[in-house]
DNA sequence: GACAACATACCGACTGGTAGGTATGTAGTT
DNA sequence: AACTACATACCTACCAGTCGGTATGTTGTC
């Protein structure tokens, strides 16, 4: 119902091959999402004028009016891209290879924690960011978010449930609560990051949470 | 150096015994704080008008200016007036009268976990949803929230520490850290119930950080 | 206690720049 | 010719901040 302009842009018509015109506004959309992505994370959704996204677009007003139909349509797709891109990116990480499901979450974890490099607004979250801001204001960016961050933490789920099975079965805890655990220690580790203009934190509060999954799968003692 | 406009107002003479008029105006100025916090809470920085304060104040813009010389200058007011209450008000709960520091300690997340009651932006975090906004834009209003999150942490940290030599002298992790961790715990549990829109998986995650606390103190095996 | 002289607290209309959105034009493709 | 993908110029609502004014003290002097 909400979801159209997912894969294939504004045109209707799919499984067209090799078409060079679709291809190519498919590009420009993506640039402007790509860039709201930066610079919604640096300055914050409210504070971001579409005239910024489409500066580090490097196009105007009419090429980004002619792609969404205003800032808060944007928004909810930028939410969505953000899941898809990270999605992607978590997929494609090493850590994914290991066989053994605890082994994957804990390279999740590291994962997590060495991916926190560069300027702040580089490793902090897109939707993360957004949420705080509009949650009691914009309900379909709120939904956007909510559906990037349950998502994200569903797939984790899947692991933390092996994990559970195979390491863990008398466990008292259940893999939801966990996987969600795990997404709020990183989304408030990017907090205390941004309001120290640094990553060390978040660092140590990831290194934290990765003590906590060890001690619960018996992997480490206090 | 920027932080007159505390104690006595904005009249230059002190020691007025009896003021009538720098109490009213006093009022008048935390009214206003007092309605900040509802307000960007519930709307975010950026998206609150001066003139949304001054509503939910029962004032006008001209009582507005007449306090704060622009809203940046209300946001590190609010800032440091959010530390003050917030302290305030953890210093007088229940929990604080514990003897043993790791009972403190452990009372405090208890306690973290227990108000979280009401509507979601009674019980989120000031600091947090205005750092996320303007961290790279507004240092004035970063810093005076990172005042606010490092203070409140350095005074858990006290406990914390004191826990470690009493019960845990082996332990390899600072107090520092974990005390910072669970800013980073109940941060990131606010921005999974704003994503939510309910207090259940912050209550969740906060559990999982009573766990992980009770294991590094050996009061509980996984 | 009366009155002048002054300061503080607050009101609310006004302004000027800003930013979301629109209307129109145009080059390229089919 | 029709349509897509943009660019440019423009419109308009909104909002931070200003400014002249009023009401309520407060202090000093007689």
């Amino acid at each position: 119902m909400d979801s159209d302009r997912q894969g294939q842009g504004t045109d209707g018509s799919a499984a067209k091959p090799g078409g060079k015109a679709a291809t190519r506004s498919q590009a420009s959309r993506i640039r402007i999402l790509d860039a709201a992505l930066t610079v919604i994370r640096t300055r914050g959704y409210s504070a971001t004028r579409v005239e910024d996204i489409c500066e580090a677009a490097g196009l105007t007003k009419g090429a980004f009016f002619h792609h969404f139909r205003s800032k808060e349509e944007l928004a909810v797709a930028a939410a969505d891209h953000w899941a898809t891109t990270t999605d992607g990116f978590f997929a494609r990480a090493p850590y994914h290879a290991l066989e053994d499901p605890l082994d994957r979450l804990l390279g999740y974890i590291d994962f997590r924690r060495e991916i926190l490099a560069g300027e702040v607004p580089e490793f902090t979250c897109l939707v993360g960011t957004m949420v705080q801001e509009v949650y009691e204001t914009v309900p379909a960016i709120r939904e956007a978010c909510d559906r990037s961050i349950t998502g994200h933490a569903a797939e984790l789920e899947k692991d933390i449930e092996a994990a559970r099975q195979l390491h863990a079965p008398e466990a008292t805890w259940s893999s939801e609560s966990l996987a969600l655990h795990t997404q709020a220690v990183i989304q408030g580790s990017f907090i205390l990051a941004k309001a120290r203009m640094g990553a060390e934190v978040a660092a140590q509060s990831i290194g934290h949470l990765k003590t906590y999954v060890e001690m619960l799968f018996g992997r480490r003692n206090p």
